[in-house]
DNA sequence: CTGAAAGCGCTTACAG
DNA sequence: CTGAAAGCGCTTACAG
């Protein structure tokens, strides 16, 4: 009566039916007769039987799964995931899991090449790209991938050249959020830090919507007040004291992230300025430890769950054949103690 | 020439051989001549040919896949990961690669029933469970995994009578390091706020620490500084207003977690006690806010990434047959400001 | 070293 | 509404 590892065979048996009856009851086809579909739902129930994903996505050709691909950026030495694409995770396995689909995680380096293997070989129907904002780097992957037909989705920058379809944040908004808002409590001279070339589109997007404030108030972005690195790590930190050596008067900091902002207002507090008293700060991505450093850091927010789900629903859409369209998030305030604005 | 899918068999006519030679020519067999090897590869690679998993898979009854199961304790609503599980998916990720396997995440409810789905249906091998270490609540479940010969691996306390292999941290171990370093710095009378009950052996072991780092000092565990409670929210700072409430003194705290040890860290600062001048505080879990509040807070950290390499190992080795042991990882004490010892 | 053949467990036209 | 049959693309004894 028990069976090790049922199959369909088995089930069909005990139900006095053919095999062929027990797939259709199993799929809910309403082929079959209510009582009869019944009837074999509990038998397999009663089993522990469940389809063999390995046969039926060989017959039918897919394999209800996506492929999350993470660019690894510590190149394989430490394997801390960047926390905004962790946190997106959550969300992302969730609605897929909604959708039916199964979510395979992998992270990639730059020198990996088996990104088109995870659709050829069957283990996914699709994949998402997190980490892969930065075009110009990626151009030939994105562009193998899209010759391979692979179905792929990226969280990033829009571009027009680029492959694939995206969603990404409205960073110019952001940027010119977060220095209107700086503007609006009084800020004339306003600090920015960060990058604002190609090789980082999404920085750059947010340097052009803190020109764009700037120019709605009559001010010009000052190019001395302008910190622009190509390496990220610890900008905040070098980037204040760069500002604080050309002697250089400034009343805020946008800074192009979180963590630029954080380390930046630890350069400002241990050069003995007060933030927010003697200079304000805005951050970018609103990550966890925003709402915990003193003071609290103001930033602006991605909605990382809407962000989420239109990446699922767009690689589902390329999957399943409907239409999807590449669309960008608006990106929200988040008013805290650090830009002053707050007692 | 080019072929929109190509097969073994479209590999086998490119290349003169039969199909069953390519299959083995792919795996790298030794019975394939060389030569004949390198031609099928390459050709294979140029067609950007690869296994299609769900063929191998239904022949040889594998997926090469491991299922990490998340415990979603929101039951739903948010889909925040603990982060203390998310910090190691990545080291879990990349040490299944290195062992040939995929990783599927799943969130699952405690009101969900398909466990065992995922290895009866042939998407994964075996499963990582994170999140279910409290074992009595869980019981059932991992009681109705074994019985359907699921393979698992939890992270968690390692209890007899638990069903599975499982890693975890020695708890007992880390309280001791945590009080015995309080009692270094001449605390004496230190509290502790957590669980000591069956409910959470994870936080009755660091409070069996407590106890023995004390019996070895000559002092007892006085009961009156003690917080035990249930429900962990909020914890640190009900359980900091518990002592006071009654009137008790003392010169430091034991927070069962970085969370309860940071909240707790907020109270006394609100009720006017300076930390660590008044009142040391210690925790447990090096949870990345820690070095990040103010003071900064001395802790216990588990190694995460050994963690992460010994529950693939472990769930592998169950996979492919090699004997596997049960283990506990050694915890170590990272001391920052909140317990006084440094200036 | 290589090939012909069986079979893994499904899904789905086709026939009734 | 149900069954018999073909076939998805591999892997691997078996035979040579």
């Amino acid at each position: 009566m028990k069976v090790a590892n049922p199959t369909s065979r088995d089930i069909a048996d005990l139900a006095g039916v053919s095999q062929a009856t027990v797939s259709r009851a199993l799929r809910n086809s309403p082929l079959v007769r209510e009582e009869t579909r019944n009837r074999i739902q509990a038998i397999a129930r009663e089993l522990n039987y469940f389809v063999n994903r390995n046969a039926a996505g060989l017959r039918t050709h897919q394999s209800n799964t996506i492929a999350l691909l993470l660019f690894d950026e510590t190149g394989g030495k430490d394997a801390q995931i960047n926390p905004f694409f962790l946190s997106m995770l959550g969300y992302i396995t969730r609605s897929a899991a909604e959708l039916g689909y199964d979510v395979l995680i992998s992270m990639q380096q730059l020198t990996d090449d088996w990104h088109i293997e995870y659709q050829a070989s069957h283990r996914a129907d699709g994949l998402i790209l997190l980490g892969y904002g930065d075009y110009m780097t990626y151009r030939e992957k994105l562009q193998a991938l899209s010759q391979a037909n692979t179905r792929f989705t990226i969280w990033g920058p829009t571009i027009n050249e680029q492959p694939g379809h995206s969603i990404g944040c409205d960073n110019v908004a952001g940027g010119l959020l977060a220095t209107r808002h700086l503007l609006g409590t009084g800020r004339r001279s306003i600090a920015f830090v960060g990058n604002t070339t190609r090789r980082f589109p999404e920085l750059a997007a947010r340097y052009q919507g803190y020109r764009l404030a700037l120019d709605d108030f009559g001010l010009e972005a000052r190019p001395e007040l302008r910190v622009d690195e190509n390496d990220l790590r610890d900008l905040g930190r070098r980037g204040i004291e760069q500002l604080l050596e050309n002697g250089q008067e400034f009343d805020a900091v946008f800074a192009v992230t979180d963590a630029i902002a954080i380390d930046a207002i630890h350069a400002l507090q241990e050069n003995g300025y007060d933030v927010p008293g003697d200079v304000a700060v805005v951050g970018f991505d609103d990550i966890p430890l925003a709402a915990h450093v003193t003071p609290t850091l103001t930033t602006v927010r991605q909605d990382i769950r809407e962000a989420s789900e239109a990446l699922v629903k767009g690689i589902v859409g390329l999957i399943e054949g409907d239409p999807v369209e590449s669309s960008l998030m608006e990106p929200s305030l988040i008013v805290r103690e650090s830009c002053g604005a707050k007692a």
